[in-house]
DNA sequence: GACTATTCCATGCACATGCATCTAATGTCT
DNA sequence: AGACATTAGATGCATGTGCATGGAATAGTC
């Protein structure tokens, strides 16, 4: 079972081919449509992926997860939460989350402290450098996606 | 530049936050309405992802990558085409590419032959057998697209 | 025809991810 | 209290991906 993003990359979905459906070993009626849905999908996906670690790399030095987990972190009061309540607002496995977060650590974005009533959990915190990257990354995010949310999709995004 | 998909994970998105938008240094006046949508798109996609890799992983010993490029071949007359064509098609980066037609080379899945018009391509061709997973795995996959892709979305796909 | 630029594919390398596992801390049951 | 099960988070490991590069073949230029 594969899942998160890594590094992404672009390509359209072209390569049209006749393709009739509904054959006898077929599992349901229509199931071009959810196909043609599907590759959208992906192709939506794959774009904006691209596009936005490309443009937050370039831009902050962040990648995509870096940035989600800014964000969630941002949009909280006090600018806190346990891992274990990041982890279910972003789309990252519980090791990769970990490592996330060790990352804007070293870069001195987040700050890891123990949580006093739980004292498995660890309780992260945005630093101001951290708040101040993220919002200074923000206006970045949102131009990629008001760019390419709604564009005709076909064109790759390539080498940016 | 992150995009493609390695091992895909699961998670809701939740954690909702009082969000106002529009501040000072915004970008456009309503991109709420962009992000929201951009987390539907993530979340469907890593729920999507997830749920597929793991029913072609465990029903047919076919990762997301592979199963793509043996449709996209089963879908054409001669079953063949070279890997710059099918390139085009798929979301995967060239050496990506290269290596997931290496994989399903070594299965016996797809053949290389040297293209003779251009002798530095390779015609990648979908092999008897490689049709027959192509076509076994095929109800697998549309049925996972039949059950989620329009699925409420906030239920994980944790461990299948 | 010789030279250069370009295209096609494979591969070395770095890196992010998921799974399995480990340690520590809580919770539960008797 | 003691024993077992559960939960939080970190880490070893295997794997898949993208980028940069390389070699081979082709196309374009003079």
């Amino acid at each position: 079972m594969r899942l998160h993003s890594m590094r992404m990359h672009d390509n359209v979905a072209s390569m049209t081919a006749t393709k009739v459906s509904a054959g006898p070993g077929e599992t349901s009626a229509d199931d071009s449509a959810d196909v043609r849905e599907w590759r959208e999908l992906l192709a939506r996906h794959a774009d904006l992926t691209c596009a936005l670690d490309r443009a937050l790399q370039a831009g902050h030095s962040l990648g995509m997860s870096e940035y989600e987990v800014l964000e969630r972190l941002a949009e909280l009061p006090d600018r806190s939460a346990k891992v274990a309540t990041i982890a279910k607002s972003v789309h990252l496995s519980q090791s990769a989350l970990s490592r996330v977060i060790g990352r804007l650590e070293a870069a001195g974005l987040v700050e890891r402290s123990m949580c006093p009533e739980d004292r498995r959990a660890v309780t992260v915190c945005l630093t101001d450098e951290g708040l101040q990257r993220q919002t200074e990354a923000k206006p970045t995010q949102r131009q990629v996606l008001a760019e390419r949310l709604h564009a005709p999709l076909g064109k790759t995004c390539q080498a940016l």
